[in-house]
This record gives structure tokens, C-alpha cells and sequence, in this order.
DNA sequence: TAATTTGCCTAACAAACGTTAGGATAAATA
DNA sequence: TATTTATCCTAACGTTTGTTAGGCAAATTA
């Protein structure tokens, strides 16, 4: 159980990845998962401890991505206003790049046993303090206003994680257009430019 | 079966609303629900036809109070800025209201069974139709620019729904608060007024 | 060649699931 | 008072669930 192995673990995370993602992470069974593969059940279980460890697997992967990536983002030396930019374009592209395991990470993680949800709530904290930390940036370069940040972060990454229901690889947007449709909309919103009455 | 024992039925899909939310609606069955109520799982078929039942009414139930709130805005003559105010503060009280329905609505409307899951995706688009009639309002008065009106509904619609995530009814914001700090982050995002270089 | 590891199998388990059948009790209605 | 209705019960059903035990054949390693 070295390298060789985890190829077909690896395997068994993507294809339970995309089941849990079509039916839900309890109406998919280890059966399903394994008759995707051609396998047993019990077959299963010669590389995976449990179903548990398979969404536990996917949930801090992808929390392992979003938060590398954030941080990067706030230990090169831009500007608050680029920072949201690249924080969003990654966020976009690690997203859409796996829309299973994604999908499963925003909505199945609270399915999580109790021990490794609360690390994985803590993982969820850190990333939005994040974001946090580009808005404070923004507020000393006097370029961004927001009065309530939490508030704001948690506005601006609902935007971000709801990609996961309705993104269409196959669809006319790619995910750079949809990184720089959003980052416009969070910075200057629907309004038109001229402010009137 | 006339009024009476509505009510009855109505405390069952409440206690099931609230587990669903906690829970998922696989992972509560039927006998959590029953024991919430402290009578047998057997005894809730004296005022349910099946847990699909349960689903199903709670996630109709919330469609149509929002689509209901959606066509009243679109039926008032209004300017669009005011139409998308009354849309957003509308949406933001009917889900703060009611958080276990609200937080099923958005999150296990999937486990709906095929032909009612096809109506309940119906009622969904023609609730995205209403916000995107309001922003063809607002391009036609001038005041919104919205190139990809269809992209600009769910970013607005995510923001709404996510709330379900993060609301607390015992927190210091008040729905009303929320609705207007959200109706202004839509218009304006976050960039300060004055724009520079 | 011999020994070990890998990857799958069949068989089975105990538990939990949604649901039905049939009956009892008490309240509402006639 | 007689009858109906509402609400709950116990018992049981057939299925499906995650998982374990034990074994067998092929590939890898020594």
C-alpha cells in the first residue's frame, strides 16, 4: 500500500465522488459505488476503511486546494483589489475543475462524523478569514467599503460555492469568464454608473 | 381528515422539517421523527401517506409561498430598483421565517421523487423568471446593466439562499437588516464610490 | 522457483429502514 | 346512547444497509 494502490483508491474516491453527488452521500450505497467500478462491495474494503473515510477524503481535499490557494493569494504583495481578483478566479477554477468532489464538499460535509466535522468547520473558518483579510486590506488602501465583513465574505463566497449548482462544463462560460463576471459584480454590483436623484 | 387533524399532520411535517435540516432527509427516518413527537413511527401513517409526503409538502409549500411573493412585486408598478428592494427584503423574511422548511427547500429538494421533482424544478426557473423580469425593468429604465441576466439571477439568488446557512434568529442582524444590506451590496458592491486610476 | 502481496470473490451478519395490518381507546358527533 | 372518527398501539414484513471473515488466483518480489 505505497503508490500502486492509490490508483485505485483515488478511483473509488472519484466514483463515489460523483455518486454522492447524483443521489446524495447516505442514497448511495457502497453497492452503487462498487457496481460502478464492476467490483463487489466487499471489495471495496481492500482499500477504503470505511464509507465515512471516502467523504472525508473528498471534503479535506478540497478544503486542502481552496485554502492553499488562498493563501498564496495573501502572501504576494498586490493590491487588495487584485487579491480578491486571483482569490476569486482560484476559487472558480478549483471548483469547476472537479464539479463531483466539489459538489460533495458544499453540500455533503455536514454528514461528517463528529470528530472530523468540527476539524473541517475549522478548516471552512480559516478560509474565511482568508477573504476577511483581503476586505480589511481593501479598507486601508481605501478601495473597498464594508461596514459588516463577515457579512460581506459570507455574500461574496455564497456566490462562489453556488457555481457547484448550476456550472455546465459542456455550457458557454469557462471558468475564467466566470471568475471575471463575478469579480466585477462583487466590486461595482448592478448599478449603473452615474448615481442619479 | 377536514381541519382538525391538519393540525396534527402540520406538527409531524414540522418536526420533520426540523430534521431534515439537521440530519438530511435520508439520515432522519421515520422513527426520529416519530420519537420528536414521542409516539410510534407506525402511528404517523394515521396522518401521512409516506415520508416522500413529507418532502414534498414542505419543499411545494416554500415554492409557493416565494413564487407567490415574486409575482406580487412584478404585479405592482414599480420602478425596478424599489421592485428588486421589496423581491430581495420578500425572499430574505419567508426563508428567516421559517429556517427548517427554508433549509430543506434549498437543500434536499433533490431527493424529490421524478415526477414531482420535475414540477418543483419548474416552479424554480419560473421564480428565476421573476428576478430576471425585474432586471429587464431596470435595463429598460437605465438604471441596471446586466449583460448576462441569467448569470446575475443566480449570483443575486445565491446570495439569498445561502442564508439559510448562516442566519441566526438569537444573532444581532434582523432580517430586515439583511434584506438591505443585501439589496445594497447587489446594487453597489463593495468599491467606494469615487472610482480611480 | 518460492514467498509475498494485491485485488477481487462468495457468504453472511446484525442493524436499520419504510411501511402495512389489525386492533384498542378515547373523543366527537348523531 | 349509539356511532363514527381520530389517534395511537404492537407486531411484523421484506429490503437494504455497511461491514467482516475467509479464501482464491494472478502479479510482484526475493
Amino acid at each position: 500500500m505505497q503508490t500502486g494502490s492509490n490508483s485505485r483508491k483515488e478511483q473509488i474516491i472519484e466514483s463515489a465522488a460523483k455518486l454522492f453527488r447524483e443521489k446524495g452521500f447516505e442514497a448511495a450505497s457502497m453497492r452503487d459505488i462498487a457496481a460502478s467500478l464492476g467490483i463487489e462491495a466487499a471489495s471495496l474494503y481492500s482499500h477504503i476503511k470505511s464509507k465515512d473515510e471516502i467523504l472525508e477524503t473528498i471534503c479535506f481535499s478540497m478544503a486542502g486546494k481552496l485554502l492553499k490557494a488562498i493563501d498564496e493569494v495573501n502572501d504576494i504583495y498586490f493590491n487588495a483589489e487584485e487579491k480578491l481578483g486571483m482569490a476569486v478566479k482560484n476559487h472558480v477554477e478549483i471548483v469547476t475543475g472537479d464539479m463531483d468532489a466539489s459538489s460533495v464538499f458544499i453540500r455533503e460535509w455536514r454528514r461528517l462524523k463528529k470528530p472530523k466535522l468540527k476539524e473541517f468547520i475549522k478548516l471552512r473558518n480559516k478560509y474565511e478569514e482568508g477573504f476577511t483579510q483581503i476586505l480589511v486590506n481593501g479598507e486601508n488602501e481605501n478601495v473597498f467599503e464594508a461596514p459588516d465583513k463577515k457579512f460581506a465574505v459570507l455574500t461574496i463566497l455564497s456566490a462562489l460555492n453556488w457555481i457547484t449548482e448550476w456550472y455546465d462544463p459542456k455550457g458557454k462560460m469557462t471558468p475564467d469568464e466566470i471568475a471575471e463576471h463575478l469579480t466585477k459584480f462583487i466590486l461595482t454590483g448592478l448599478r449603473v454608473k452615474t448615481l442619479h436623484s
